[in-house]
RNA sequence: GGACAGUUAGCUCAGUUGGUGGAGCAUCGGUCUUACACACCGAGGGUCACAGGUUCAAGUCCUGUACUGUCCACCA
């Protein structure tokens, strides 16, 4: 007996054992000179201050299945591990600490203030890192990068000054978004539109003249002092003779022009619109199309400015409740109704965004937008398509990317203004002195980039760039991306536009945009809900293999995954039951390995079967996982493992390993082959209890232990293909299945054994039967079995046919007689229904003449079939009425 | 408003090119059969959302409807 394993498994020693194992062997690091076809993935970045969740988990072990499955392949695997610096993530996390000892950002100062956040990062960013090792990711952690780390700071100012030299980056005035809490812009997409109720209030503006008036709808009453038109559409009836004319804006009294635009809605709200070019970002459209004037009334903070006029220093709240208060005392208020609409939120910290006009930093988008474009499909091909359109569609749409945010935390943007002569310098590294007049006080600016801008540059910051490295000769571009699509505008088309831009090569030639992973109600999961699953739970619960071979077996292409524990649970079964075949098979092996027997001549059904199937599912999960199709991958190792090699296989060894001698050493042979391939194949799925069992089982004579995670996929045996041999195993499970529904269904004990009789359809059948009884011996455990092509059964028995070969079990003493005649009836009624069908399909004239030949010829035949079965079985039951009569 | 997905057994989901509807869990009955009770054996359970169409044949292809969900854009 080989070495013996505990009698269940215990992932968590295990699990600890291989993760140091890998780690200091370095077995994940790749070299860029060794041979075999290069496959990259770069990580995701998750945030510095994040914790693993479970969409990490879950995009993490897709990417893993990905690597080791390649690695098999024989390619050159590097999987580049890293981190995000999160910016205002990370910066609020360490303001909120600082504000527990009762200071402030400011108290600090800013340079004390980033001392701090990497103080913090040193002690609680490996956190993630540690959460990325538990799931045993076979990420090259030697190449571990940060977005802050000095290499990706230089290219992050190395692409900030090339894309400023090539007028791909401005800086200009702009509405952005604003939050007043983070205070920052922040991006478009960084802004979650919610709807909400609010009201809209009707509002009349007089003319000038106070010859007469028009009525305005707004939502948002505190931003009329920086009005600075009033706007109809151009074919409006009701407004063609105000056009032109001179409004007053009530408080305030300002005067302004009425104009008109198509870009007003004539149904919306009154038809008429005021304009607050500097509060609203399609009213700034339209202050820079009719030259309006720009009025700021709101400052950074909320509060109302200045221009405000009386409503000055008041928040925009009390602003908006004293100026309705005036305007209904004016008696312009003409209508409040309750509206629902969609306001924005700040992605991170969810205070309502304010619409803000200030100088910020652009990208020209736009502009490297249409190559991103253009490169998919060609270049980079999406998985699955149905995000083409939606990809596309963002990118003709898009708008140039606000990429400076006022916050501390970040990538400080490598401009400067000199305060000789007021110049704007751009440069990778600080200028001492202006080139411009020579002057040496400079001003750097004050804002940091988007943490989005470096993730942009991540496939190639993290190989090295802009130095010329052997990684990114090796390595770039990467072979896919591995995401959730909530970020494929975030991060995947921009990463798109810069590796296009500045490697001349588009970022990964695929991108596979995995699920989101929700509760079992279909809800997002978020900490807010308290709906989450915490896979470090139930890693520590059910071990790290159950958890990855429940994610695997649910990533269905394009489909959202509902996860709960209890389907972990239950994956954790099957983890149990991949080390307990392994305990059966080692139990039955030597020390050494078994002597080599010829298997593509190997006698025995059941070996000649099992290797079929081996043969088959080899192919299977390979091309599963090459298309993405992760839950089939699952799910074929997880039938042949259970259905197949257990349930069968193992149950049909088990007397060729008491016989001894050759029937043993040739059973030992197989089921060591079959079990490690098969281990190889589950590998990448559960690489914990794989690499344990592997390295228990014998060793070949002469080769060395190994670590299954350096074994090559199994090779392919064409001469194992055996569909002939492995369609007769049916008979053989067909039989066996048959006595066991009768016991079962007779309530006849399984231990008992029984007499059978076989009445096979003719001498090749009985042949075959012949030389495959023990297996329905032990399997249908019976007592004797006799067979004949002529048979005389005893009139009580209860039977059943197989492909044709009656099955007898003659019934003896207090049997229930009533039951054996209710089952023969349903079996009956089912064949009736079975032949009705076939044969309604046979008689249709246009089906035989327009269907193919193979396909009536089989309905034929399945019509013969069950033409025979039911001749048979009828027959059978007559006999067993007469019994019944008789006794 | 635009785009995309989903609707199949009690639950969660598979279903590749149209050709006899599957799995896991759950349920019911029976078993300690020398790896596993985290197991084994067996059983029940479905007008494949609805309505049309194409076809000899539709869960599968086409059109429409309903419901659910997601994303984008927002009309002040």
């Amino acid at each position: 007996m080989a070495d013996t394993l505990p009698k269940g498994y215990e992932p968590k020693d295990v699990e600890d054992r291989w993760r140091a194992h890998w780690e200091q062997e370095k077995t994940f690091t790749p070299d860029p000179s060794a041979p075999g076809e290069p496959f990259s993935i770069v990580i995701p970045p998750p945030n510095v201050t994040g914790a693993l969740h479970i969409g990490h988990a879950l995009n993490l072990t897709l990417i893993d299945v990905l690597c080791r499955h390649a690695r098999q392949k024989g390619k050159n695997v590097l999987w580049v591990p890293g981190t995000d610096h999160a910016g205002i993530s990370t910066q609020n996390v360490v303001e909120r600490a600082l504000a527990k000892e009762g200071k402030t950002r400011q108290d600090l100062g800013r340079e004390a203030f980033i001392d701090r956040v990497w103080e913090w990062r040193a002690d609680y960013g490996h956190r993630i890192l540690d959460q990325i090792k538990a799931l045993g990711c076979s990420v090259d952690w030697t190449r571990l990068r940060f977005t802050m780390d000095e290499g990706l700071s230089k290219a992050v100012r190395k692409v900030f000054v090339q894309l400023y030299d090539e007028s791909l980056i401005y800086r200009g005035d702009y509405i952005i978004n604003w939050c007043p809490r983070c205070h920052t812009a922040l991006a478009d997409d960084e802004v979650e539109h919610e709807d909400s109720r609010g009201h809209l209030w009707s509002i009349r503006y007089h003319l000038e003249d106070g010859s007469d008036s028009v009525v305005v709808a707004t939502t948002r009453p505190e931003t009329i002092p920086g009005d600075t038109a009033v706007c109809v559409h151009p074919d409006d009836e009701r407004y063609r003779h105000l056009v032109g004319k001179t409004a007053v804006v009530p408080g305030v009294g300002r005067r302004v022009p009425i104009i008109a635009d198509s870009y007003v809605d004539r149904e919306f709200g009154t038809g008429a619109l005021k304009v607050t070019p500097c509060h609203d970002h399609n009213d700034w459209a339209l202050g820079r199309t009719h030259n309006l004037e720009f009025v700021q009334v709101i400052d950074e903070n909320g509060v109302m400015k200045e221009a405000a006029g009386p409503y000055a220093g008041l928040t925009k709240q009390a602003c908006r409740e004293k100026i309705v208060a005036d305007i209904e005392a004016a008696g312009d208020l003409v209508k409040v109704e309750e509206l629902q609409h969609a306001v924005g939120h700040c992605y991170r910290c969810h205070t309502v965004v304010e619409p803000h006009v200030s100088a910020q930093w652009f990208v020209a988008a736009t502009k490297l937008a249409p190559a991103a474009r253009a490169a998919v499909p060609e270049l980079t091909r999406i998985f699955p398509e149905t995000w083409l359109k939606t990809y596309y569609h963002w990118l003709d749409t898009i708008r140039d990317w606000c990429i400076s945010r006022q916050i501390w935390w970040g990538h400080r943007i490598p401009a400067w203004t000199c305060a000789g002569c007021g110049k704007l310098i751009v440069a990778v590294e600080d200028p001492s002195q202006c080139p411009h007049c020579g002057c040496r006080e400079l001003r750097q600016d004050e804002d940091v980039l988007d943490t989005w801008f470096s993730s942009a540059l991540w496939p190639f910051s993290t190989m090295g760039w802009p130095d010329d490295t052997k990684e990114l000769a090796r390595w770039y571009p990467t072979n896919v991306l591995v995401t959730g699509f909530d970020i494929l505008f975030f991060w995947v088309a921009r990463m798109m536009m810069m590796g296009l831009h500045f490697m001349g090569k588009a970022p990964f030639a695929h991108v596979y945009l995995h699920a989101l992973v929700r509760d079992a109600e279909g809800h997002k999961m978020s900490k807010s809900k308290g709906n989450g699953i915490d896979p470090r739970e139930m890693i520590e619960k059910y071990g790290c293999d159950a958890l990855r071979f429940t994610l695997t077996a649910f990533a269905a292409m394009g489909r959202d995954i509902r996860l709960s524990e209890e389907r972990i649970e239950g994956y954790r079964h099957f983890v149990n039951k991949v080390w307990n075949a392994s305990r059966f098979a080692m139990m039955n092996l030597d020390e050494a390995a078994p002597a080599p027997v010829r298997l593509d001549t190997i006698e025995g059904l059941h070996h000649q079967w099992i290797l079929h199937r081996l043969e088959a599912v080899k192919a299977e999960m390979d091309r599963a996982l090459e298309e993405y199709r992760f839950n089939d991958a699952a799910q074929a190792g997880y039938k042949f493992l259970w259905s197949e090699f257990c349930d069968w296989y193992l149950e049909l060894i088990k007397p060729d390993m008491q016989a001894g001698q050759e029937r043993k050493a040739t059973a030992q042979y197989v089921l060591w082959t079959v079990l490690r391939e098969l281990l190889v194949l589950l590998h990448p799925i559960i690489p914990f209890v794989t690499a344990e069992i592997w390295a228990a089982l014998p060793v070949a004579a002469g080769e060395k232990a190994t670590d299954i995670a350096l074994e090559p996929y199994p090779a392919a045996r064409p001469g194992c293909v055996r569909p002939d041999e492995a369609a007769r195993m049916e008979l053989i499970q067909g039989v066996i299945v048959a006595v066991r529904t009768i016991k079962a269904e007779l309530n006849i004990s399984p231990a008992r054994k029984v007499h059978l009789l076989l009445q096979p359809v003719d001498a090749v059948q009985m042949a075959l039967l012949e030389a495959n009884r023990h297996m329905l011996e032990t399997l249908a455990r019976l007592e004797t079995l006799d067979m004949q092509l002529d048979l005389e059964a005893p009139k009580a028995s209860a039977s059943a046919v197989v492909l044709g070969c009656q099955v007898i079990v003659p019934l003896r003493g207090t049997v229930d007689l009533a039951g054996e005649m209710t089952r023969l009836d349903k079996e009956l009624a089912k064949l009736e229904k079975d032949i009705i069908g076939v044969n309604k399909k046979l008689q249709n004239e246009n089906f035989v003449s327009r269907a193919p030949a193979t396909v009536v010829e089989a309905e034929r035949e399945r019509a013969a079939r069950l033409v025979d079965s039911k001749t048979k079985l009828e027959a059978l039951r007559a006999r067993f009425v007469e019994a019944m009569a008789e006794g």
